[in-house]
This record gives structure tokens, C-alpha cells and sequence, in this order.
DNA sequence: ATACCTGTTTCCCG
DNA sequence: CCGGGAAACAGGTA
């Protein structure tokens, strides 16, 4: 699930949490997701803070608590938040549950390819000061995508744009949507995108980040009923522009959703 | 039973 | 040392 706009509005589930203690902290001993941190060191430092704000960065999540707390959550590829009731037990998948008066705050992911993290200090941690130019950022300059295609030109442009260090939040579905609005094909190397072909997808890099917050981000639906999104999914479905049969192959390692009669 | 999967890291190769 | 690609991580679902 969470690409960009649905990393944003997983965080924002949890704003009924803002300003409130965390009574409790129970942690699943079992998940991966604490691989990166002691996993008492969580329930040790957590326990009594009050959750103070929240913030996504492409597929990053940070939050910050009272005390110079702060964690980290990366989704992976199936993690989820959500609000529970105050009585609720965990369950297996779930990996991080805070208890507050009046509900639980819960992260769980069952295939435990998701991260927490722990940060102690006045400061928010070095790992997300340092993330790129986010996708919406007004500073998101078509700069960094010639630098990319450049530094990158004999990988297949699907892969590239896959690359968080250039676009942090781009996900499979999200690239997918990018290439076929751009009319490109997503096997063409990234040294061989001729300028014109570089300015529309430039262009359509931006419309589907907003794109995608607009609707996904604040709603938790889907994006709007013309886009690819919604014909991407299994065999069979149909180019929503010219009703040909998609092709759906291995491109960048990922299963890649595409119509040849539009993307050249 | 078998294949597949909205992500990232590590390892291996040229 | 670098870039690119495959494998590995793990469990649910079709």
C-alpha cells in the first residue's frame, strides 16, 4: 500500500494522538521492524511523553514527543497505522502499540519489511534532515531529474524513477502512472530521454505527486477514475486512453504495467 | 500448491 | 571503486 500519499495519510491517522501522554508502550518482540534499535529502549523512553506532532517526508514518518522524543516509522511494504479502542489486545502483526486514555495508537506489519526507529536530542534526527527535495516542494527543480538521467543512463527509466534518492515517495504504482503520462516507454534507458520527452516527464512527475496527495493523500480512496491506477492491478485490463491490452512485465525488478500504443 | 506483491538492503558481477 | 541487477527479507492472498 503505502506509497507518497498513502504514507501521508496512514500519518494522519493518527493525529487524534496529538497532545496526548502515551500511558503504555507495548512493543512485538518477535517483528523485524526494531531491527535497527533495542526494543525496550522504546518502551523505556516512550512511556508518559505526550505526542507532540507528526510529519511525512516521502515515504518517511516522523514524529516527535515531549523530552527531545523522537521515532521514526518507514511502512514498508505492508505496514499500517490505525486507532484502536483503549481495551484493544494486540494482535500478531502488530509491531508498536501506544496506549492513551481515551484509545491505542498501532503500527503493524505483517510482512515486517517496514523500520522504527528511536532518536534522542533537541534536534530531529540527521537521516531526516537529510532526505532529498521532496516531490511537492517548490524547490523540486528539473535539475534533479537531468542530474538523475545523467549520473544514471543505462538503467531503464522505470527503475530510475523508482530511486528515493531523487524522488522520495515514488512508488511502483505512482512511476507506472508517470511513464504513461508521459508517453514513455518504461524499458528506454534514462541516457537516451531526448529533451522533449524529459519536459513532459518533468511535468508529470509533479501532476501525479499532487495528483496522488490531493486525492489518496487526504481521502484514503484511490486517485481519480481516468488514471492508469485504476487498470494497473492484474492480466487482462485495458489502457484507459486507447482500450488496447495493457502489457504488464518485469522492468527494474518490478512488475511493470504499460500500453504500447501510447508509451514509445 | 504455487505464484505474486504499492519496498529496501545486500551481494555479486562486469 | 562504480553502476546495475538479482536475491533476500516474510507472510497474506489469489
Amino acid at each position: 500500500m503505502p506509497e507518497l500519499a498513502e504514507v501521508a495519510y496512514s500519518c494522519s491517522l493518527w493525529d487524534p494522538g496529538l497532545g496526548k501522554r502515551i500511558n503504555q508502550v507495548i512493543t512485538n518482540p518477535t517483528s523485524r521492524v526494531f531491527r535497527d534499535n533495542n526494543r525496550d529502549s522504546f518502551e523505556q523512553n516512550l512511556k508518559g511523553v505526550i505526542l507532540s506532532s507528526s510529519f511525512t517526508h516521502g515515504k518517511q514518518m516522523l514524529f516527535s514527543f515531549s523530552g527531545n522524543h523522537w521515532i521514526g516509522i518507514h511502512l514498508g511494504m505492508t505496514g499500517n497505522l490505525a486507532i484502536e479502542s483503549k481495551e484493544y489486545s494486540p494482535k500478531k502483526h502488530d509491531a508498536l502499540l501506544f496506549r492513551q486514555s481515551s484509545q491505542t495508537l498501532a503500527f503493524r506489519d505483517p510482512r515486517q519489511f517496514g523500520r522504527l526507529r528511536l532518536h534522542l536530542g533537541k534536534k530531529s534526527p540527521d537521516w531526516w534532515n537529510d532526505l532529498p527535495t521532496s516531490m511537492l516542494a517548490e524547490s523540486f527543480h528539473s535539475k534533479i531529474l537531468t542530474h538523475a538521467l545523467g549520473r544514471h543512463a543505462r538503467r531503464p527509466i522505470k527503475a530510475l524513477l523508482l530511486d528515493q534518492r531523487y524522488f522520495p515517495g515514488m512508488g511502483n504504482w505512482m512511476a507506472d502512472e508517470v511513464l504513461w503520462r508521459a508517453k514513455i516507454n518504461p524499458s528506454n534507458l534514462s541516457g537516451g530521454i531526448k529533451k522533449t520527452d524529459k519536459k513532459r516527464l518533468f511535468k508529470q512527475i509533479k501532476f501525479v505527486a499532487h495528483g496522488a496527495i490531493k486525492s489518496v493523500g487526504k481521502h484514503g480512496g484511490d486517485p481519480p477514475k481516468s488514471w492508469l491506477f485504476h487498470s494497473r492491478w492484474k492480466d487482462g485490463l485495458k489502457c484507459p486512453k486507447t482500450k488496447n491490452p495493457l502489457i504488464r512485465e518485469q522492468i527494474g525488478g518490478r512488475t511493470t504495467c504499460w500500453c504500447p500504443f501510447v508509451q514509445k
